[in-house]
RNA sequence: GGUCCUUUCGUCUAGCGGUUAGGACGCAAGAUUUUCAUUCUUGUAACACCGGUUCGAUUCCGGUAGGGACUACCA
């Protein structure tokens, strides 16, 4: 086991917008087969029919791939241990119950919902310890091991409906191992025996997973905490099948929770704080219902990615905050996955989003000002949106704000923000302003640095203060009050278009 | 209810027997900035509680209390 090759999986059920939980398990399945070298694998686990959302498993991919988190193998990408779906693998699975039965690891039970119901009810009216199918409970129930031996076969022969249940074995006290948490402790009288195979033909969950893992040659399972209780399960099942030397290690994560409040993230927080849940726009076909993603709404993947990965886990012994992809790959272990679940923080990741803007080149962040300018029915052209990703970057949050925070170099300010036209048009502006106005017409070499030079140089001379003058300009220019440095707006404007907006304004505004 | 997991500033966390318990987000104040934002400086604030083990516990063990998950023919 231990010089395997390592062979990660994420395995999501295609039911719906990968949620945040989802997105990290699979980060931290990425980041660790990156780390060793091995190879990370997206299997989806669709045995549920009834849950079966349209377009989710498309989804999912496509948000990989937003994320970048490439697979090595999958449905789409292929691979020696294929099929990647496990509808497609249905054919396999009842071999391998069938296998657990004959080895007397298994039974068939026949009760109906209305019988496991009553059962149900019955323990919880007894407050008995155990609330459910198993060893204290099956032999008052309908299967093979209380029915006799000519009976079971003739209902199975009848076409009867069935399911398989696993035997879940009395008073064994089993000491697991979990990469994250160490021991975990189990005693197998007050588990339950988990149906294994539905009578619909499809395995659940636990029997799919742990068979298909195998096949896979899976060496770690990274998953949620959620599973941690089925874990006893699944360890049993492979000490059925006589798996347990190949038996992958295990490693539960610590889950994602709601920023105030108690509980499991969930859409509805999303909704309710305003910040998106889903790495991309899903729209929920069944319900119609919207939510809007990351990408849309203007994260970074490589900040999405940072964030994503510094919760619930961390390299230990530095202040670094900031970590490339690659950086992540190299330093990931699992042994440093905090074992508490971790509230989820919007403003912090509006802040990683923030570095990573800053950090970008303007040439990786020119095309989000060209596609929002071009939303406004703006061409842009990729030197001029180069040029003005270098002059708004530094007061972007979100990759829309380029293009917010430099809208007025495109469109000509209709109207001005009047509580800084109160603050600063005053009765001498028009005057004061149309002199600045000779004044750069005077100026031929019109950079940024040399407006600055001559600009500065005639406020000095004519005893002029800089507020007077700039910011009244500032409003001509933009319609409001902010943006960058001035001379820079003028460089980038032109000396024409300043001119003609200064004019505009000197003529459109009235006190 | 039962079972399992978990517990350091409001939040994310560092710490792996001896530290003035560190960083970041947020928040507050100040500085820079002719605007807005940024940036910078400073400040704010934590080892859940009770017992052990130990010369010494935030750190190891047990209990209590909080929190979380699971308890489906869902994953």
């Amino acid at each position: 086991m231990e010089n395997q090759e390592v062979r990660v999986r994420f395995a999501p059920s295609p039911t719906g917008g990968l949620h945040l939980g989802g997105v990290r398990t699979a980060l931290f399945n990425y980041l660790f087969a990156r780390k060793h070298n091995g190879k990370f694998i997206l299997r989806i686990e669709d045995t549920d029919q009834t849950r079966f959302v349209p377009g989710a498993e498309e989804y999912i991919v496509k948000s990989l791939e937003w994320i970048g988190l490439d697979v090595d193998e999958s449905d789409i990408k292929g691979g020696e241990y294929g099929p990647y779906r496990q509808s497609d693998r249905k054919h396999l699975y009842r071999q391998y119950a069938m296998q657990l039965v004959d080895s007397g690891n298994a039974y068939y039970a026949f009760d109906t919902p209305e019988e496991l119901e009553a059962m149900r009810k019955k323990l919880e009216a007894e407050k008995a310890p155990v609330q459910s199918y198993g060893p204290a409970t099956r032999n008052t129930m309908k299967n093979s091991l209380t029915m006799p031996a000519d009976e079971v076969k003739a209902l199975l022969d009848s076409g009867a409906q069935y399911v398989i249940r696993f035997k879940m074995p009395e008073n064994e006290k089993l000491v697991l191992h979990d990469i994250i948490r160490g021991e975990i402790n189990a005693d197998t009288s007050i588990l339950d025996d988990k149906v294994l195979f539905k009578s619909d033909g499809m395995p659940t969950y636990h029997l799919a997973n742990i068979v298909d893992d195998h096949l896979m040659k899976i060496s770690h399972v990274i998953r949620g905490e959620e599973w941690l209780p089925s874990l006893p399960l699944h360890f049993l099942l492979y000490r059925a099948f006589g798996w347990q030397d190949t038996m992958p290690q295990f490693a539960h994560l610590p889950l994602i929770l709601k920023p105030d409040g108690k509980g499991k993230l969930s859409k509805r927080d999303g909704d309710r704080l305003g910040f998106p849940v889903f790495p991309m726009n899903w729209t929920d076909p069944k319900t119609g219902e919207f939510s809007k993603g990351y990408k849309e709404y203007g994260f970074l993947p490589e900040a999405f990615i940072n964030m994503m990965a510094l919760l619930g886990w961390n390299p230990g012994n530095t202040d670094q905050e900031i970590f490339s992809k690659d950086e992540l790959c190299q330093l990931f272990t699992l042994e440093h996955v905090n074992k508490a679940g971790s509230k989820f923080d919007p403003e912090k990741n509006k802040w990683f989003n923030k570095q990573y803007i800053e950090r970008s080149s303007a040439k990786t962040l020119a095309p989000y000002l060209i596609e929002d300018a071009k939303a406004a029915g703006i061409d842009v052209p990729q030197d001029r949106a180069e040029q003005i990703c270098e002059l708004v970057k530094d007061r972007a949050k979100y990759t829309h704000d380029l293009w917010h925070e430099s809208e007025y170099f495109f469109i000509e300010p209709e109207k001005y923000d009047e509580v800084n036209v109160k603050k600063f048009w005053k009765a001498e502006t028009p005057e004061i302003l149309t002199k600045a106005a000779d004044v750069l017409k005077g100026i031929n070499d019109f950079t940024s640095k040399n407006i600055e030079t001559i600009v500065s140089e005639w406020i000095k001379a004519n005893e002029l203060s800089f507020g007077k003058v700039l910011n009244p300009m500032r409003l001509a220019l933009c319609g409001e009050c902010k943006g960058p440095h001035i001379f820079d707006i003028l460089e980038q404007l032109g000396k024409e278009e300043s001119i003609k907006r200064i004019d505009k304004a000197i003529k459109g505004i009235t006190i």
